[in-house]
DNA sequence: TTGCAAACCTACTAGTAAATAAGTAAATTA
DNA sequence: TAATTTACTTATTTACTAGTAGGTTTGCAA
């Protein structure tokens, strides 16, 4: 089965909400790609705050599935994928959904920020738990507390898709490689 | 003389673009609070693709003023007071110029994204050139390439801004805290 | 004192935004 | 097969947006 208006909504409205911001986009720049009308749009998600809840969801759903996946794999390869991940968003031009939600924060209804709020934990309790386990296993370098390292980590990669709109995409790749060259031993 | 209605506009500008983004708000959030109305605000910037720049530019003159500064103090010293200016952006609930900007990036004209892409190199060059100057010093532990511990201090100090919107604002402070804790030998 | 420009205001336009009401065709269920 | 639901469309509303045309006041300069 294709994936129904309803997914491809979904996923057209992400890719405004992080190649132009949540304010920047219509749903007229939804219906018109997908050859729908306006209510069409309406009639899957009646506000625009709803539609905003569904992304956010949906991301939880795809990081749950994600962190499954890998929960086999050791915590070097872990931490390579997650940032191969954010190379792919550099790449597509988008900003990382993170630094989209935070910078649009006001513009969020209550619920939506609380969904926003849980992926966010999501992640950075993942990243905390991997960089845990390398250290336990003694791949990586130890350091203080692992909860700020994994802030630090989460933080100079997606702001690196932010940075990079502005100076080149070399400083992309440098940051990427720095990140696990640092924590390497 | 107090600050001119021209100034004013810049500033309140400034806020709201780093509060809830270039989008988010209208000449009518510009004119109520001040006083005026929506036509004179067109008056001194005709566009708001002026307006725009003119914070771009605002930022780049501050920034000017701030390294001349600072041109005399020890790169340890020139450091804690760039985290420290970014703590206080974290207390205003703004995010940074350079990630608001970034996330807006496709709404802004061409000569506002040049006059970024010029602010943003000149903190980058001056980060860069603290962490030499610290290194040299020996007051900074050895990185092999300076420019990406720049880039890494400016989008995790920066991220942190919009991050700690999402999650609380002890993630701040730790992850100020140990930008610092990790350069200094 | 006249002329003129800076700094507004009044009043408006054209366009776009999100959202809704009411209707319809096709599929699903009872 | 009758009733209902799903997934839309057509048509419209309300509200706001950036932007403009033209008039007014104020202060300064010739």
């Amino acid at each position: 089965m294709a994936s129904s208006t309803r997914e491809k909504i979904i996923q057209l409205g992400d890719d405004l909400l992080r190649k132009q911001g949540f304010n920047a986009f219509s749903y007229a720049d939804i219906s018109k790609p997908l050859q729908i009308k306006n209510a069409a749009v309406h009639y899957h998600f009646p506000s625009k705050q709803d539609l905003a809840f569904a992304i956010a969801q949906w991301h939880k759903d795809v990081f749950d599935r994600f962190s499954r996946k890998m929960a086999t794999k050791e915590p070097k390869d872990r931490l390579k994928t997650f940032l191969n991940f954010y190379h792919s968003i550099h790449l597509s031009e988008k900003v990382d959904i993170i630094g989209a939600f935070a910078t649009d924060w006001y513009s969020l209804g209550p619920n939506v920020q609380t969904e926003v709020q849980e992926f966010t934990e999501l992640v950075i309790e993942w990243l905390t738990e991997l960089i845990q386990e390398g250290m336990d296993l003694g791949q990586f370098r130890k350091t203080q507390n692992t909860r700020t390292t994994a802030l630090k980590i989460l933080s100079s990669i997606f702001a690196s898709t932010q940075l990079v709109r502005i100076t080149s995409d070399q400083d992309f790749t440098r940051v990427k490689n720095s990140i696990l060259e640092e924590l390497l031993n």
